[in-house]
DNA sequence: CAAATACAGGACTCAGCCGGTCCTGATTGA
DNA sequence: TCAATCAGGACCGGCTGAGTCCTGTATTTG
């Protein structure tokens, strides 16, 4: 139903846990926190370290942490780093050097598209920050947030300037 | 990776091809048309019927057609049809009353609820009229995002412009 | 060094569901 | 009445999502 997998779910609740501090956090204790099965917890967080958005330290003190501030990770990323590319539909996937079976080229195709990367960049603006705060008006995504998307605009060039 | 089903895309396909016309279209016709293998051509229009997406006339000249002209088809209702309520994630879901197995309320699920509505919306806002231009500036739905946005919108304009 | 703790990587299982088929009615036009 | 069409299920095979487990490697500490 147009759903994430439950997996992806889990990435974002231990990124927001994670983004409570800086020191690495086992498994173990990540697992106990959020009560996600320890083995399951360990599987999502290997695929995020795979795709750089967590860092793992080994040895006795080890551990997890994110690889960059939270305002610096998008809930894109994370599902990305689950599941691979976001495609609504599978013609959808541009990556994907997929053809369609149906109609050569449906016209369908181009709009789904557009609603795909659409879909996409909603889900790039809501960043860890955001979902961490338990009800933030971090979503106006839709039209009406010119203000919001406006300071977000600023953030971001303040950010590029100061790299 | 956040797909819709491929039976989905088919209504999709399907409602596109019905908006064509409004004599009614047997399931033999349509399956030859789109390509869609006719059992499954059947399926999918069964479940948007029952929708109340198309109505059905039986007897020898029966066939398919659609309940309403095409823009008052949301992308969103076609969804609906086939996967049942639109929930990006198990929490997001707002209507079944479902209870997540993890740390009783963590937060994360408001902000799933607000980003699920968002998305919802925006399918809402794309009509079946839209999907059937091939390659319509439909889909503006979220507005204002980036350069590439903007760019984007410039293309949009132009087309505009030589309509 | 050796033991204990943690992560890395991958094989494996199990269940659910998606895509697809088919069969048995009920309706209706010719 | 006959043929075409939809309605409503039952049914099935395969994929993949969720979860487990095992073996190996790195790091800390005594
Ligand atoms: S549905 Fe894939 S090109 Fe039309
Ligand atoms: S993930 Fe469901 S309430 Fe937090």
């Amino acid at each position: 139903m147009l759903r994430i997998s439950k997996l992806t779910d889990y990435a974002v609740v231990l990124a927001t846990e994670l983004a409570s501090g800086t020191a690495p956090r086992s498994v173990t204790r990540l697992s106990a926190i959020t009560g996600i099965p320890a083995p399951t917890t360990s599987k999502v967080l290997k695929s995020m370290t795979r795709a750089g958005l967590v860092d793992s330290v080994r040895g006795k003190t080890g551990g997890y942490r994110l690889s960059r501030p939270a305002d610096r990770i998008s809930v894109a990323e994370l599902i990305r780093a689950i599941e691979g590319s976001i495609a609504v539909t599978e013609c959808a996937d541009e990556n994907d050097g997929y053809v369609c079976s149906l109609q050569g080229d449906c016209g369908v195709r181009a709009n789904w598209q557009r609603i795909n990367r659409a879909v996409e960049e909603a889900l790039e603006s809501v960043r860890l920050s955001d979902m961490a705060v338990p009800n933030s008006p971090l979503v106006p995504l839709l039209r009406s947030q010119d203000e919001a998307e406006e300071k977000r605009h600023a953030e971001a060039l303040e950010v590029e300037n100061h790299g």
